[in-house]
DNA sequence: ACCTGAACACCGTTCAAGT
DNA sequence: ACCTGAACACCGTTCAAGT
């Protein structure tokens, strides 16, 4: 009777409950507790039970990923590819930034899923609708490459920054100290940290504006393929 | 006795010695193998011992990475800042080549060692050394990104040519079949890869030359980076 | 003071025993 | 035929007990 009861209450499992509740799961808890143990804990189910849905881990984080691809905008109409593609990558940065975990799992994908591949297409859809040769298509989709995502791995690392909340505030000497320190090991690091700091009124390593930095590589990246394609580029002779 | 001579031919460990073994362990069973207990077992210690030169895995993986790092050529001296930075790069690229488990190893690094922070530092030298502003250079810096590794994530998956290799061989009609399901569900993606399969005599999605494709958006971005420079651009106004 | 065996708190996944 | 508890073969790391 009780357990009717609950069997009626609980919706029946189903590859899209699980899917969803990963993805819940690991934007609260984060990537490194997202165990097929909790997930099924958090379902109220026992962990063997998962595996009706989805056949392994690995196959729970490729729907993870396609549940990313789906919260992404579709190309805005009838527009030039340049403004195509820009907006639909700037689109997909604003999905992944919603889930911290998603750029490292798209990273470790090695199968590629039919959503996945969609997406793909549609951005060699809009090279080609632009008047790009096949050939050129391809080279440039190589160039973009995990850009496509939205995201570049931020080598300055600003995660400093981002902890600095709840570390201890630190003190003048200590911050000369560092400095000093920064200055005679990593002299031209220094530099453009100092420049850096100077423009924008902030401390030091601290002062990158990521959306900024992630538009200028885009868009170099862009100018670089408009200016190849109107040379009619092509990588055989 | 046998224990006084076992300890005698036991070489004592130390840092280093754990950091070698941790990278011929992982070039040999790759990254999911490498376990502290399975690292301790191959120097034919007990895992706690290993404790006594890393502080946990982390550190242990950040230090793999800097005996990468050490694999890599010292700048090329003399040369303008555009070849410089070329030739690291590349050279980069072979050491990175020679260690597939590094390039996850590093895109999930958030620690920054002295010796990865000496290696960014050298590349900002060279930009400087070019004349580049402080401005200029740190957005380039930005722009080049992870592909100051060598890398960069390949998003046309070619690791299905890979384990081709022991893949049965396919019918000629199953091929037919995935080639057509390829063209009905991503015609661009179809469009591109019968094109680069037309050029070089490859089998489709199988035709991609990663050293060439890296090169292409290297130089791609150098080009851009010059032209910037050449313009004196600033990011503000 | 140093070293380490055993233990803790987890994993993903298999499998045989139960319904 | 379906479902699942227990078990397997691991993890990284702590800690107290031994030398």
């Amino acid at each position: 009777m009780t357990q009717l009861a609950e069997a009626a209450r609980r919706v029946p499992l189903n590859r899209d409950r699980v899917l969803q509740a990963a993805v819940t799961l690991a934007d609260e808890v984060g990537l490194e507790s997202l165990s097929m143990r909790r997930l099924a804990q958090e379902l109220g189910v026992v962990p063997m039970a998962l595996y009706k849905h989805v056949a392994n881990k690995e196959e729970l984080l490729d729907g993870m990923v396609d549940t990313i691809v789906g919260e992404i905008d579709p190309p805005v109409p009838d527009a030039p590819w340049k403004t195509m593609v820009r907006l639909r990558v700037l689109s997909a940065r604003v999905a992944l930034l919603r889930h911290p975990w998603a750029r490292p799992v798209i990273e470790t994908r090695t199968n590629t899923t039919p959503a996945v591949l969609e997406y793909m297409d549609s951005f060699v859809g809009m090279f080609l609708a632009g008047g790009f040769s096949e050939d050129l298509t391809h080279h440039v989709m190589h160039a973009l490459g995990s850009r496509m995502w939205g995201f570049t791995q931020e080598v300055f690392d600003d995660s400093a920054g981002k902890g600095a909340k709840d570390q201890p505030r630190i003190t003048a000497e200590a911050q000369a100290a560092m400095a000093r320190h920064m200055e005679e090991s990593y002299p031209n690091l220094f530099r453009i940290a100092v420049a850096a700091a100077h423009d924008e009124e902030s401390v030091v390593g601290n002062g990158c504006d990521d959306q900024f930095e992630f538009e200028f590589a885009l868009d170099l990246l862009l100018d670089g393929f408009e200016r190849l394609h109107q040379r009619n580029w092509t990588s055989h002779g």
